[in-house]
RNA sequence: GCCAGGGUGGGGUAGUUGGUUAUCCUAGAGGACUGUGGAUCCUCCGACCCGGGUUCGAAUCUCGGCCCUGGCCCCA
């Protein structure tokens, strides 16, 4: 038998409709925040993507030619894609840009709990605004978004100025080396490390800093920091909004690009693979031929959403299964068409079996049925029978409606 | 790329000192019941992941591959 390509998953109807709502809670959340969805291309220029992060991960990309001899690769992530987009299409609109998206990435990984060779971001970026207040913008609906979904979490919000205030003297591959050790909390090797150069107390100011969970402790361990004053607001406006977060200076989020702000959630009850949203304040647009204009965004990753909140029991439709005779079939569509007009979810039996096998199946799949034979199409009736008590009777297409509309949604 | 454990009808399973037509449950189709379902009974449909090797004979032993689950690495 074909089997779907390694790392890709086929989605039955009952997780597509608990997939489906989980979106529309995020959507929900941002439209009322008033960020308006883009859509950029599946694929594009594999450049797009190794000027963000380097020609490292085409490895773990989806490359291809096309018959043009092209260099395409199917997006790995979004954010990249849409800063590409705004140089393209939005330079000159209004700013701020609030945007946001939600669409499939594809990366070449070996899969495992929550990680998937296609999988699914809700993100949004915040455009042309170099604030304190688009910092905590972000942070703040990132914690009303991940709210809404019902997804249990820790967000860990830190910024990137303490730790390159403490290593600005160092070489820039020794900063980067540096900033790698602390993102993984790997003290042994960040000791060695510094121990080649004889800056043991460096090491013990940066392991301090990343254990660090007050705003003025970590002020005092990395000195003079200009970005001093906006920090402050943001973490102020965070506290007033009253959101549920902790401070962490140890978090790089490895790339170049991310000039401030960081922050990452966590689901508590996921494996390996247990962040479930990442985002900060970067800067993007001039590596695309744009103004240097700063943003700030973030993405969830919605697999790793629904992987954490496990099965979901949704609200069933109630249905309306059409039993019916052949001489009763032209009257049962029209049957059909008014229910179905006024709603509800109707389906007809297409098989020729006689009443008795259309019923047995009807009752495994509906919670009425809507029997039409010889004798209701001579009187225009209809014979719904409630499949769960068992309750029958005969009565016009129109007072049978009213019957149904008034059972409501079934547990 | 590496490590561990797995792979038998659509779903869940039994079956290893190698040996009839591969077990059972469930789901699906049909019937007993030609205008009334769920119970019961009967019938049918349907599987050893793929390929090589050992053997008279492989679901079972062996090798390789693919895929699944979890972990390492990576994580934009």
């Amino acid at each position: 038998m074909l089997q779907k390509p390694r790392g890709t998953r086929d989605f039955l109807p009952d997780e597509m409709e608990s997939r489906r709502i989980i979106e529309w809670r995020m959507r929900e959340i941002a439209r009322r925040w008033g960020y308006r969805e883009v859509c950029t291309p599946e694929f594009e220029d594999l450049e797009l993507f190794t000027m963000r992060s380097g020609e490292g991960i085409i490895e773990e990309m989806y490359v291809f030619l096309d018959k043009g001899g092209r260099k395409l690769a199917l997006r790995p992530e979004i954010t990249a894609a849409v800063i590409r987009m705004y140089v393209n299409e939005a330079k000159v609109a209004p700013k701020p840009l609030r945007w946001c998206y939600f669409a499939d990435c594809f990366r070449y990984e070996r899969p495992q709990k929550g990680r998937y060779r296609q999988f699914w971001q809700f993100g949004v970026e915040l455009i042309g605004s170099d604030t304190a207040h688009a910092d905590a913008e972000i942070i703040m609906l990132a914690a009303d978004m991940l709210n809404a979904t019902g997804v249990v979490y820790d967000l860990k919000v830190g910024h990137l100025s303490f730790m390159k205030n403490l290593i600005k003297d160092l070489e820039l591959p020794l900063q980067r080396r540096v900033m790698a050790h602390l993102d993984k909390k790997d003290f042994e090797g960040l000791k060695n490390t510094l121990e080649s150069i004889n800056m043991m107390d460096l090491g013990n100011s940066l392991i301090s800093l990343v254990e660090c969970r007050d705003l003025g402790e970590a002020f005092e361990i990395a000195g003079a920091i200009p970005e001093k004053e906006r920090i402050h607001q943001t973490i102020t406006a965070l506290d007033s909004a009253g959101v549920s977060y902790s401070l962490n200076f140890g978090i790089a989020r490895g790339l170049d690009y991310y000039t401030g702000m960081v922050f990452e959630g966590f689901a508590q009850n996921l494996g390996a693979e247990n962040q479930i949203l990442g985002g900060g304040a970067y800067r993007l647009a001039h590596l695309f031929g744009g103004d240097d204009a700063a943003s700030c965004g973030f993405a969830i990753g919605f697999d790793r959403v629904m992987v954490s909140l496990g099965e979901l029991q949704n609200k069933k439709d109630t249905i309306v299964a059409i039993v019916c005779t052949n001489e009763g079939r032209l009257h049962a569509l029209n049957v059909a068409k008014i229910f179905r007009k006024a709603g509800l979810r109707v389906e007809m039996d297409l098989t020729d079996r006689g009443l008795g096998a259309q019923l047995s199946h009807a009752s495994k799949t509906a919670d009425f049925a809507l029997v039409i034979g010889q004798r209701e199409t001579e009187s225009g009736n209809v014979t719904l029978k409630n499949l769960n008590s068992g309750e029958q009777g005969t009565l016009d297409p129109h007072s049978a409606l009213r019957e149904v509309a008034s059972y409501g949604a079934r547990g």
